[in-house]
DNA sequence: CGCTGGCACTCGGTATCCTCGATTGCCAAT
DNA sequence: ATTGGCAATCGAGGATACCGAGTGCCAGCG
């Protein structure tokens, strides 16, 4: 453990370089911040804390740069209990006043606000729909030989496939199948429901059975919006850093793991190599379950450079999941 | 009008510069080039080239690169008919083959696809839920005082939107609502249906005309997906270029437009300044409607730098066009 | 008359060198 | 234990020189 005076002076060394994204050297912290002695204490100690792995040097007579340890010390010990601007505040519950419509484009502006907030791009997961309630089924045709299969679920989302049928297959069997459908499966939810059962008519049958199927293919890929991709290109002068992280962001699957991981574990922070994605190495991301009723429903969270300001992210991301889950309670 | 010399250079030059994305000198072009000529003469006939604005110089000393209106010239008179390549056309096909599920997935994934066939962004535009006919409207109870207004339209898109409900409404109410919205609607578009004829209910007619305006309300913001945004940090070594062009794709109104703008002028390609968006003048756009039984239903194109390929570029979109609309025409 | 080879000139890119300043590590003094 | 002082380090930035790719022009040639 770090004694009193090497805590405030990692502290202020990532305080400094959170703000400049310099290297930071002894006499600035001499000088600045609270810790009251000379420039020569600060380099001794800073040598130990080079030592002990929270700081490097990126060479030599250049200042500091705290290392992914630092970051963590600074969040586990260190980090102010980051308070979110009131005015920013009062907006984040005026945006969820005013949220209405589709579930998926009331997420997309989720994400739009976390980045807007945070300045980092941003990441939200939506619920699975296998795990909600279904309020309602229906079939409906859409041409000779396709129908599309509505489900609405007690969440509010609405989920659609398109399914083929058969051309000879007369309106009054799809409306069958419709109202089949909706009995077997309104008020259980895709999880629950195996098969549906047989109605004895053979066309209704295989209808019913294709639904089945396409929604629960459906059903299983994650609703993930990635918001303020672009904020990566402002947060790193090297362009192969942004090219790498740009690419991976653009690849859902990995996104969906890495921000399920990261939850799963109980984390809200994890900075630099923790995350184990190497692309994003030189990216923490802080994350908050979306909780309705206590049940973990999403995810949102924000990714940024490990320099970013985590006090204010992690205060805004927690902030945005409630309000969400919130939001999403009262539907 | 150039003379066959002169177009034989500026093709060369701008076949060089495509493939390189360096200057091209005079004695490039003498050697490689099918142009039996020394590189003095192509130096003299490069110096007009450039007085007639087809190319420019960097900086003296240094070789040629295209204008704007040089690479107009190009695609208007020297691009070869750009053929896709048989494997790529037959996966293409095979994608399409397999297309199923919901529209905005299956337009995502075009994207995805336009992407990575020419390594550049891909915009696709979706249809316009007030243009196409209605097949069925539902009203489905979520809550006490939520419930979501479901519309399947005849294209297989369907949209929904969450509206407020008074807790006092009984399901009975909602019920009739959801059956008179569905009259009212079915067959008809969302452009066509002014209001509800009232049914002498309060509440019901209440309920009807807040569902109206809420699809109403959701039918105007366009789908529009933007895929592999993150290509542009492969096609630019400035990292400024790179952030201005990306923030400027995250903002679908101006990419919708930016689209739209071109679509409707009758244009294939925009290159440069010639689309106005002041922040993309360091890149083309190449675009092509999606046909429905020749109506006009959305748009897909690719986004690159003005040095893209663009026989490539185009006979791509314009095959993922064709396709996508026989595709949507099977609905 | 158009084309060509030749030549002087230009200028960006790269390498080299130097200086400047920020910063460090260490040591002796307090 | 802390501090002021000091030599040493090393990157950033600026100046200089060189190289090479490329140009423009001109005189000669078919």
């Amino acid at each position: 453990m770090l004694d009193e005076r090497k805590t405030a002076i990692l502290s202020a060394v990532v305080h400094e370089y959170i703000a400049t994204a310099q290297p930071v050297g002894s006499s600035h912290i001499a000088n600045a911040s609270g810790v009251g002695v000379s420039s020569a204490t600060v380099r001794n100690e800073m040598a130990v804390l080079e030592q002990e792995g929270y700081l490097v040097q990126p060479h030599t007579s250049a200042g500091r740069i705290p290392t992914d340890k630092g970051y963590r010390f600074f969040v586990d010990h260190l980090a102010p209990p980051g308070h979110v601007d009131d005015v920013i505040s009062r907006q984040v519950g005026a945006f969820f006043e005013a949220a209405h419509g589709r579930l998926e484009e009331m997420l997309h502006q989720t994400s739009d606000l976390l980045t807007k907030m945070t300045h980092n791009a941003a990441v939200v997961l939506g619920p699975r729909a296998e795990a909600s309630a279904i309020r309602s089924a229906q079939i409906v045709r859409l041409s000779a030989n396709a129908a599309t299969v509505v489900l609405v679920f007690a969440n509010g989302n609405v989920d659609n496939e398109v399914i083929v049928v058969d051309e000879t297959t007369p309106d009054t069997v799809l409306a069958g199948a419709s109202a089949h459908l909706a009995g077997a499966l309104t008020g259980g939810t895709l999880g629950s429901v195996d098969t549906i059962a047989p109605t004895g008519d053979e066309a209704t049958d295989a209808v019913c059975a294709a639904a089945l199927d396409a929604m629960r293919a459906a059903s299983t890929d994650a609703h993930v919006y990635v918001g303020g991709a672009s904020t990566v290109a402002d947060s790193f002068d090297a362009v192969d850093v942004v090219r790498q992280v740009l690419h991976t962001l653009e690849q859902q699957f990995v996104v969906v793991s890495l921000v399920r991981d990261i939850v799963d574990r109980g984390m809200s922070v994890a900075i630099g190599v923790e995350h184990g994605v190497e692309p994003l190495s030189a990216c923490s991301v802080v994350v908050a379950p979306v909780l309705v009723d206590g049940e973990h429903i999403g995810s949102v969270g924000v990714l940024g450079p490990t320099r970013m300001n985590y006090p204010q992210a992690l205060a805004t991301v927690d902030m945005v999941s409630n309000r969400l889950g919130r939001r999403l309670g009262e539907i």
